[in-house]
Order: C-alpha cells, then sequence, then structure tokens
DNA sequence: TACTTTATTTAACAACGTTAAATTTTATAA
DNA sequence: TTATAAAATTTAACGTTGTTAAATAAAGTA
C-alpha cells in the first residue's frame, strides 16, 4: 500500500516546482512580479493549491531565504578548505561570496531584501550572524597565523563582511563602472588593504 | 487677479503634505505601507485627488528620492566644508554619510532600494554617481596632501563607499551587534584602516 | 441669476494575497 | 461493479492595491 508514500513524493515535487518556479519568476521580472496566481500557473495548478503547499508567500520566500544561505556557506566552506593559507583563505572565501552574489542575483536580493522584497528584518538576522561568525572566525586564524592581535575582531568581520556586501549591492544594481570584472578586483584589492592596515601596528 | 496665484501657492503647500505624509507613513509602517488611500487621507482629501499632483506613486517616490539626494549631499558638503584637514574631512563626510542614514532610516532605505521599496535600478543611478564623484574627489584631496598615489581614484571611492554603504545598511537592518554608537565606530574606524594602508606603499 | 469651468468625489477595473464553498477526482467497501 | 466516504482541485468571493472614468459639487464669469 504505497499510494501514501507516492503522493508524498508527488507532493514534495510539486513544493519544489513552486520553489523553482518563484525563482525562476524573480530571475525573469523581478520578485515583485512574483504572485500566487503565477507561481500557480508554473505549476499549471489553479492558485489556492498553492496554499497546500505553502502557508503563504512570505513561507516561500522564507524557504528561499534559508536554502540560499544554505548554498552560500556551503561555498564559502569548500572556498575556505581549498588552502591552508589564512590570507588566501580569506580572499577565496570573499570570493566564493561574490561569486554567490554574482551568478544568483536574484537570491542575492532575497537574502538580503533587496530589489523589493518585502520580508521582516527579523528573517535574515540568524542567517547573517551565521555568515559573520564565519568570517570572524577565518579572520582570528588569518591573526593568529600572522601574529596580529585583532582588538575586535567581531568588529573586523563586520567590516570585511560590510565591505563586501557593499560592493555586492552596488555591483547588483549595476551601479559600479566598468562591468564585474572590475568590481571584483574591487573586492579582492579592498580586502588586502584592511588586511594589510590590520598587519601594521 | 491673483487667484490664480493663491490656486498654485495651496497646490504647491498639498503637494509638499502628500510629500510629508508618505515619508511619515514610512517612517511609522515601512514603506510597504505607504498606499495611495493612506495618503489622500493624510491630506483630507480623496484618494484620486493624488493624482493632481502626482502622476504615480512611482513618482511621489522618486521626488522623495531626489530630496533625499540632495539633503545628503548637502550634509556631506558642509562636513567637507567645516575643515582643511583632508583626512579629517574624508571621517567628517563619512560621519555625515552616517549621520543621515541613521536620522532618516526610511529616506535612505528609499535611496537605496531597502526594505521593499520598489523603484527601477536606473533611478537610483544618477543620484549614487554624484555621491560616489563626491568621495573621489575627498579622497584625490587626500592623496595629493599626503604625497600618495592612488592608481584607481574611482575605485577607492567605490571602496570607502561600499564600506560605508554594507554598514549602513547592516546598521539599519539592526543586525549589528552593541547599538548604533559601536557601528559609528567600525565606520571611522575602518575608514582610518583603508587610508592607513593606501599610505604605504 | 444662468452658464462655464474647475475641483472633488464616488464607482469601477484589473490584479493582488487569501479563504470558503462548490466540484471533481480518487480511494474504499459492499 | 457500484455506492459512499475522503481527498484533491477549482471556482467564487472578500478585502486591498494602483489607477481611471464618470458623476457631482464648488467656484468663477457673464
Amino acid at each position: 500500500m504505497g499510494i501514501k508514500e507516492r503522493r508524498e513524493r508527488e507532493r514534495q515535487i510539486t513544493k519544489q516546482g513552486i520553489l523553482t518556479a518563484s525563482l525562476e519568476i524573480a530571475r525573469q521580472s523581478g520578485w515583485s512580479a512574483v504572485t500566487i496566481r503565477k507561481v500557480g500557473e508554473s505549476i499549471e495548478y489553479s492558485a489556492p493549491m498553492v496554499y497546500q503547499y505553502f502557508a503563504s508567500k512570505e513561507e516561500i520566500l522564507l524557504e528561499l531565504l534559508r536554502i540560499g544561505f544554505d548554498e552560500l556557506g556551503q561555498a564559502m566552506q569548500e572556498a575556505i578548505a581549498s588552502t591552508e593559507d589564512k590570507t588566501e583563505r580569506i580572499l577565496r572565501a570573499a570570493d566564493a561570496y561574490w561569486q554567490f552574489a554574482q551568478n544568483n542575483p536574484e537570491r542575492y536580493q532575497l537574502m538580503h531584501g533587496l530589489g523589493g522584497v518585502t520580508l521582516a528584518p527579523e528573517a535574515f538576522a540568524a542567517s547573517i550572524k551565521q555568515t559573520c561568525e564565519l568570517a570572524e572566525n577565518i579572520l582570528v586564524d588569518w591573526a593568529q597565523a600572522k601574529g596580529v592581535t585583532l582588538e575586535d575582531p567581531l568588529g573586523a568581520a563586520e567590516i570585511v563582511w560590510s565591505l563586501l556586501h557593499g560592493l555586492v549591492s552596488v555591483s547588483l544594481a549595476e551601479r559600479v563602472q566598468g562591468g564585474k570584472d572590475r568590481a571584483r578586483n574591487l573586492v579582492q584589492r579592498s580586502i588586502q588593504d584592511l588586511l594589510k592596515a590590520w598587519s601594521i601596528p
């Protein structure tokens, strides 16, 4: 009597369909164009059917947000694991962050309340904190390896992350002249500059 | 026959009322709560009357955006004019930027597409560019005074501004631990750090 | 006072998120 | 296989949004 199980499998497929459809609409037309009716149409159901899978539109966005932060965290972890050099580690983690934002602009928007996303600030808080702690860890590692004493490690992490987030935000809004590659170099260079300043007593 | 003039005066007052009402609603309940009907109610008119003053809701937001960038630019200009010391000048300009964002969070959101604001990216571009050019100017001045050669002055300006914008964004979303004062110090310190790095060959 | 113009409001439309009711489809039991 | 219960799905509807058209009220002019 695997009928219940089959149903559950179908449910998961449809649920995933809702998520990918939402993401696709956002990719094509921005987050304000993501409507329940359009999502329903995408999965070839009537609009109210969406509510059999998510309690509200906000829940869809929150789920996508969670997935996004998971993937970003994973990408950064891989970057960190890819080298033993503490400085290079920071630069690669930053580049992983940068690449994620460039390859998934609409998800980055969702994860940071950009591009007309209406999500309560509390939604971001936890995941952001996690990313920031990760940044703090690799900075502390770096400082230790270099024999540098960071008087405010969390502050340093927040600075690096803010710089990164600022450049990404600006780049995503296509406000930086010279295209993505230039902005990418800017990220790398500015972080190196910060590390340089922190290396000197 | 000053009847036409009186009408025009009244018109300007009502127009201003629409702008301040929109800002007030956003301040109290966020930008997604700013609706034409509520704005109409605020100025004690029916909703459609708003369209006698602005062609669309977007036009209201764009006007507020323009005013916001004007005021921000003015505040930064005053900060710049307040000292001859090139380094202090940069720090004061950054603090003016910071103070504007803290004192007008909903306007800062509007000006940068935060907090559920749905405005086309093109809307920001011009004004942002202006602010960035201002940053470039004071950085070039600083470099000249310090005998430093900035190989990419615009890039340096974009870095400083991104750092500033990143910290402001994070602070406005109340994601920084330790409150506003700590974040303000972070801004000052990080910019000093960048300048320090750029001072060294 | 009568008429024209202007100012303002009410009604309405399409689209939104969401819920309730109606309907169709599917599974179960005789 | 057919009647019935359960589940799945859709249609209709509510209140809200931005916006426009039509109706009404007010003001100015002759």
